[in-house]
DNA sequence: ACTCGGATGGTCT
DNA sequence: GACCATCCGAGTA
């Protein structure tokens, strides 16, 4: 079932990226169901994160959705060429998110390969925060999505994933965030073959 | 196995 | 004008 608003309404997002390991990310669009379970993530807090957007109240029109009550998507384009996709967590004005980086195929195989140019499923049709958006067809038009709608959400379809399967480690390609980037905010499932190959 | 650089465009100062 | 929560291909080994 549909994860609730008060999966993402909980206050510590790190705990919320450690949970969305094992659920799953669907989108229906176009009439297609395309979807996989999340097997990596990050979080970005807004106190004492350097890393996070809305570090230090930061507001822009960028940033201005993460400053909504949790459950909603925050997209931007990164590089000119990739599309991200971020869960917005907390309540309103405690701007936490958690990026999705990672996710194992699973609904509507055919389609992810057709919009990843791809003909047979390896790593690279959904291992990266840049890859998993392009196979499940989420560009920057889902900025501010509702995760509870039709359109992309989250569903509960089995046990949490078992602690001693969790890698926890330091956030990729932030450099800028001085201390803050040490911070093992990163959460693997150990062992998929469908995380991101980002050291 | 690995390192390195180019692509590419919105966002922010 | 500089930066960027990335990815891929080319080069070396």
């Amino acid at each position: 079932m549909k994860l609730p608003l008060s999966f993402y309404q909980r206050p510590d997002v790190v705990q919320i990226a450690r949970d969305l390991l094992g659920k799953y990310l669907f989108t229906n669009i176009g009439g297609v169901l395309t979807g996989g379970r999340i097997v990596e993530t990050e979080a970005y807090a807004h106190i004492n994160d350097q890393a996070c957007h809305s570090h230090l109240g930061r507001y822009t029109a960028r940033t201005k959705i993460m400053y909504q009550a949790g459950g909603v998507a925050y997209t931007y384009l990164i590089y000119g060429r990739y599309v991200l996709f971020n869960i917005i967590t907390n309540e309103e004005a405690k701007a936490d998110a958690v990026l999705i980086r990672g996710l194992e195929p699973i609904e509507g195989i055919s389609e992810m390969l057709l919009r990843r140019g791809l003909h047979q499923p390896a790593r690279n049709l959904t291992g990266g925060p840049g890859l998993l958006t392009q196979a499940l067809g989420i560009t920057t038009q889902h900025y501010g999505t509702d995760l509870t709608g039709d359109l992309l959400w989250l569903e509960d379809r089995q046990e949490p994933v078992a602690e001693e399967l969790v890698v926890a480690s330091a956030r990729v390609g932030i450099d800028y965030a001085g201390t803050d980037a040490a911070l093992p905010w990163r959460f693997r499932v150990k062992g998929s073959p469908w995380t991101s190959p980002a050291r």
